[in-house]
RNA sequence: AGGCGCGUAGCUCAGUUGGUUAGAGCGCAUCCCUCACACGGAUGAGGUCCGCGGUUCGAGUCCGCGCGCGCCUACCA
């Protein structure tokens, strides 16, 4: 078997993208249906159609393609389905800055002709998303990509709105709403972004009908050209004669009902009178509401004061609460301004000022599907990942508002409503052109969905849900959701509210919820600020794995990601070292070795024996750190087992003997586990090395590694640590005294158990080549060698007299400080009765232990400086 | 206002059911270009585990209070 040799230098670039091309085109990213197989799928949070990939979709699409990867290597019929979202208001606004370059507006173009240009924006960009994903080795079957404006996806949507609508949990309400003025459209509660800001609160007075005054307070002067009442407390005394009578509105010289309400008004607070404005404050259309007042709308849909405001008709909403100031300080009426630190609700896309504004919408009752997606939740049938969480998800559906579902948009789902004008509604999934009521022509809702609706359909829509296909029966429920906490209510909660409803079942087994990834210094990430990390960027420079390793061993549970190119260079460090080890196996393999499962145990040295049994420990905790969801962990102890063990150490023991044959196959054997080990989160070196080493097929194929128990022998890795603490202990006396490290050196084991010694003595051959060991005897030491404890064994060291100098001397002067003060804590701890008899006893008796060691620790280092110090 | 999370080495973070001399990576210092690797090797320095109190033989770990930071939810005119 003659192999190519692998390149001297590891560049990332020469083979990620052709090794992408042979996994796709091998169909390895394609699950078989039907298939005997356990099924095994996740769904991709869809990314905006248009967007482009950042770091926060990179963290998400490297732990989900690591899931993915390494389920199908363990034999499941996996799946990872990717797809994009149309993203409605998002997207609609992108086009519409381009028509305004244009000199256009989407109204002056058309719904049908806006609507081309939008299909056209969407085909332009569609690709950016998945040659991003491709780029990380993403392996989605992309077979099954999906769009949420597909005909497929826009049926599933159809069919779960006149489900619902049949139900009676869609519904059609004239309420207060989140308008968006520059949007032009209605927002739900999620959409609008709360900021504290620095307000103002003003008190100006009503004039009474039969003279005097009552003053009342407010943060929204405009808004009192919409006041149709003046609301007090029943059980306020200041009012009580008040009630039932009325002032006049200074501006509109309209009578403005005195009402009493318990519930709006608190006495305490200000003047204890409020102003009722019931088109324009949530409260105060609840109060009018409940006193059948008047609701008197005062702004257009641009927030300019409409026919209603008298003279301030046609003024902006900011700029008419100027101009109602100015106008109550001219007639004598405004008695005070103080500052007030408020919220102001803004639009999330847009960052306009959100009005609350009456309007008529589409709604879903929230009740019946927050109580069974609050259940499945508390049962346990689906898992939160960190499962902290719980107690948001479940605040936050306890208290849920209806859902306003209408956008006044055109980019998204048209609502299957059908109106005719004896104002008779039809909800239809297939167009209708004449009331089914009344035969008189029809005309569509204008309206679109909110794109959170669509997105709520995502794991059974993508699936073939409404139909009983064969995706949707093999992989519903679907098995994990990893997604940013983010988007916990917007899009987790109502998936499962959708999912237990309309598909019959939860959407997903697990939720594991991402944090955020930060800059270096935990600053959140935005084009504004510039601190942005483009992750093409950094596949580019350090490559896909690197850039996948450190994401994935940043995510730890519940915690944003604190990202370092530092960290990034650290793993392409990694990359090159497992590159680097590769090379020099392959410089030692001749092409005969055999598998390591056709390896006869008995024969293997111990050595080789105890690479395996690590390897072995290491599969498995790997195995268990993916399953928990880990995969910090699962790096941590990827990367300590390639460096640590299998290249400071079994590489280093290998050197001398690589020649035999069994040597080969382990040093062979191991590492190609190592590889498939790694598999999982750096997809692309793992493959290219295997190649060169003649692994048979793919890994992204291979059997995921499993723990072999045979191979697992505690006594002989206790012997091995007792080995690399001899060794580590002989540099690092060495470097105390100042003795060359290649400066042979003579030692002797004293009052060491026998096998232990026995073990040593037959790995003389490594201790001279790692530690410049020239002769290791056991028994009575020669005179004047210098006696230290290393491994936990005492060892007698030939040294050189006088070899000592200063700086050596305090140096172990400081460490018999250290000693005395853990004798002495020791020593305290063992004169206690109570610890002697409440403590376990391997408890007490660890601590005798320590104590004898610590004691003769610093009899020898005593020792030490009388031998061989000054 | 309520809820949640965090506070461990210079930096970023681990720390399993409480077990006693608290770990990793990076950074730093000293030495070494030893025939896989200087994107490397060897060795080392560095911590009152935010503070106070409690439970316990024993607390980074459990409980209470406080301080600081972050996030989420909320219609305080």
């Amino acid at each position: 078997m003659s192999l190519e040799s692998l390149p001297t230098r590891y560049d990332p670039e020469s083979f990620e993208s052709s090794w992408y091309e042979r996994w796709e085109s091998s169909g390895a990213f394609s699950p078989e249906v039907p298939s005997d197989r356990p099924p095994f799928c996740i769904v991709i949070p869809p990314p905006n159609v248009t967007g482009i990939l950042h770091i926060g979709h990179a963290l998400q699409f490297t732990l989900q393609d690591l899931v993915i990867r390494w389920r199908r290597m363990q034999g499941y019929n996996a799946l990872w389905l990717p797809g994009t979202d149309h993203a409605g208001i998002a997207t609609q606004v992108m086009v519409e800055r381009q028509l305004a370059k244009e000199g256009l507006s989407r109204h002056e173009l058309g719904r049908e002709r806006f609507l081309e240009r939008m299909w056209q924006w969407k085909e332009e960009h569609k690709d950016n998303i998945s040659r991003q994903a491709k780029a990380l080795g993403s392996s989605c079957d992309w077979t099954r990509e999906r769009f949420t404006l597909d005909e497929g996806l826009s049926r599933a949507v159809r069919r779960a709105f006149v489900t619902l609508y049949e139900e009676g949990l869609i519904y059609q309400d004239r309420r207060l709403i989140n308008w968006c003025p520059r949007c032009h459209t209605a927002i739900s509660d999620l959409e609008v972004v709360h900021h504290e800001h620095d307000g103002a609160m003003w008190d100006f007075a009503y004039p009474l009908e039969g003279g005097g005054e009552i003053v009342v307070s407010t943060t929204r002067p405009e808004t009192m050209l919409g006041d149709t009442a003046i609301a007090v407390h029943p059980d306020d005394p200041r009012y009580t004669g008040l009630v039932g009578g009325f002032a006049i509105h200074p501006f509109l010289h309209r009578r403005i009902p005195i009402i009493a309400d318990a519930d709006l008004v608190d006495p305490e607070l200000g003047t204890g009178a409020v102003k009722v404005t019931p088109a324009h404050d949530p409260n105060d259309f609840e109060t009018g509401r409940r006193h059948d007042l008047e609701f008197i709308n005062i702004l257009d849909s641009e927030g300019r004061i409409n026919a209603e405001g008298g003279p301030f008709e046609g003024m902006d909403r900011f700029e008419a609460r100027k101009a109602v100031l100015e106008a109550l300080a001219e007639k004598g009426l405004l008695r005070g301004e103080k500052k007030h630190p408020m919220s102001i609700g803004r639009c999330q896309r847009c960052d306009t000022v959100v009005e609350p504004w009456l309007s008529k919408q589409w709604f879903v009752r929230m009740e019946t599907l927050a109580r069974k997606a609050l259940q499945v939740v508390r049962d346990g049938e689906i898992k939160l990942v960190p499962d902290f969480w719980i107690a948001t998800y479940e605040h936050w559906l306890e208290n849920i508002q209806d859902w306003c579902i209408s956008r006044q948009l055109w980019w998204g789902h048209r609502i299957p409503a059908f109106f005719c004008p004896r104002g008779h509604v039809a909800v239809s999934e297939t167009p209708i052109d004449t009331c089914p009521e009344c035969g008189a022509p029809v005309e569509q809702d204008p309206d679109v969905l909110d794109t959170w609706f669509s997105s709520g359909l995502w794991p059974f829509s993508t699936l073939g849900w409404p139909d009983e296909s064969e995706d949707f029966r093999t992989f519903y429920p679907t098995s994990l959701l990893i997604t940013g906490f983010d988007i916990l209510f917007f899009w987790v909660a109502r998936m499962i509210m959708m999912g237990c409803h309309l598909a019959g079942d939860i959407p997903f087994r697990t939720v594991h919820l991402t944090g955020l990834v930060r800059d270096a210094k935990g600053d959140k990430m935005s084009k504004t600020k510039g601190n942005t990390i483009d992750p093409l960027e950094m596949v580019h420079t350090y490559g896909a794995d690197a850039v996948r390793f450190t994401l994935a061993a940043l995510a730890s549970p519940g915690r944003d990601l604190p990202l370092d190119v530092k960290r990034m260079e650290g793993y392409r460090a990694f990359a090159t070292k497992v590159w680097n080890a590769a090379r020099f196996v392959q410089m030692k393999l001749e092409g005969d070795e055999p598998a390591l499962e056709e390896l006869d145990l008995r024969l293997l040295d111990p050595a080789e024996r105890w690479i395996l049994s690590r390897l072995s420990r290491t599969v498995r905790e790997v195995n268990r750190a993916w399953e928990e969801l880990r995969f910090d962990e699962a790096c941590r102890l990827l990367y300590h087992f390639v460096w640590h063990t299998y290249c400071d150490w079994y590489l280093e023991l290998a050197k001398g003997v690589a020649g035999r044959r069994e040597v080969r196959a382990v040093l062979r054997g191991v590492l190609l586990q190592a590889l498939e080990l790694l598999h999982p989160v750096m997809p692309f070196i793992t493959e290219e090395i295997a190649a060169h080493l003649g692994h048979d097929g793919m890994l992204i194929t291979s059997r995921y590694p499993e723990p072999v128990e045979a191979w697992e022998d505690e006594a002989l890795e206790a012997g091995f640590t007792a080995l690399q603490e001899l060794i580590g202990g002989l540099r690092s006396y060495r470097a105390m005294v100042g003795l060359a490290p290649r400066h042979p050196i003579g030692i002797t084991l004293v009052n060491v158990d026998t096998d232990r010694a026995a073990f040593l003595q037959a790995h003389a051959e490594q201790l001279a080549q790692l530690a410049a060991v020239e002769s290791i005897g056991t028994g009575e030491p020669p005179e004047h060698s210098v006696h230290e404890l290393l491994g936990g064994m005492e060892v007698a060291l030939e040294l050189p007299a006088g070899s000592l100098g200063e700086a050596q001397i305090d140096t172990i002067r400081r460490q018999i400080d250290q000693l005395e003060k853990a004798r002495i804590s020791t020593e305290k701890r063992l004169a206690n009765e109570a610890f002697l008899s409440r403590a376990p006893a391997e408890v007490v008796e660890g601590a005798r232990r320590q104590l004898d060691e610590t004691i003769t620790r610093l009899k020898r280092l005593r020792a030490t400086i009388e031998a061989v110090g000054g």
